[in-house]
DNA sequence: CTTGACCTTCCCATGATGGGAAGCCCTATC
DNA sequence: GATAGGGCTTCCCATCATGGGAAGGTCAAG
């Protein structure tokens, strides 16, 4: 199996499986004479494992923790849990933080207009207090354009 | 105001202050003769607004529409809560992804005895179906040890 | 005059992924 | 046999927002 069957089997792209390969998560492919990679059942369900594990939020080296007690026989179970509740803990933070920042944003939404006024109170509220920028002594505008940011895009 | 100062009155690290004026996003702050920045009320105040909308989880690029609606006083209320609104939007499918992954995980983490033993759930539904790694032709360790991902932390 | 705390610019790193160039290999078609 | 196309290789660069740190200038206090 070519590395672009690997993918198409595991559902790991190519870039991917060789970028795992250079970090060490996943051991180097046999090469045919023409060096091209070479996998096998065995390693199509590796790289399986690790497309599961990524689509539940672990990142790569919780990964690699979950990928070594997988092939350790030895392993206790507890082990496992115990990275799979923290990283439940972890999103339950993150996930917490994103709804506090839904509320806040839902109830200055629900209190703009929204209409062809300029009085906004989600811009009283990222002002902090209710007044313009430039009004005490900046010459006014303080956005000169996100050259870098909006243009540089490829 | 130098640029420290500046820093603690509006929460945002000197690092951060010199790369928005870097991209563009605040306007270069003027300099003294030993070209140290300086900063007044009026920039701290700009500086003060990005942070809010950070902590809002308002990328760059949508803080800097942000800002330039701030200063814009001909603005619509409407434009500031079409930018709100889509982000609500964005944070609410990421929270569902991520409440997606608990589900999930919970389950599994419910299911492993989380014991001394080996045999866990958690592992065959990564593994996607209950059978070990290299139990098909491979050499058994797939994992060969994430030396870039973790000795290489300093 | 030294020390320490600032400031400056410049380079590098993060995490996980994609894009793309330059070049090699194989197969199918003309 | 030549050529076209597609797949493979490595290598470099970009993302997004942030931090770390080096090398060197500046300033104020001791």
């Amino acid at each position: 199996m070519n590395i672009g069957e690997a993918s198409a089997a595991s559902g790991v792209s190519a870039k991917m499986i060789r970028y795992y390969e250079e970090i060490g998560l996943v051991r180097p492919a046999a090469r045919t004479g023409n060096n091209y990679r070479v996998y096998g059942e065995a390693e199509v369900h590796v790289l399986r494992f690790i497309k599961r594990a990524r689509s539940l939020g672990f990142s790569l080296e919780e990964t690699e923790t979950l990928l070594k007690l997988w092939q350790d026989k030895s392993r206790e179970s507890s082990a496992v849990k115990d990275v799979a509740t923290a990283h439940i803990a972890d999103l339950e933070r993150r996930i917490a933080e994103m709804q506090g920042m839904v509320k806040t944003l839902k109830h200055l939404a629900h209190c703009c207009g929204g209409n062809h006024r300029p009085d906004c109170p989600i811009l009283d509220d990222l002002a902090g207090d209710g007044s313009a920028p430039g009004d005490s002594s900046a010459p006014g505008d303080s956005a000169a354009g996100l050259s870098r940011i909006s243009a540089d895009r490829h």
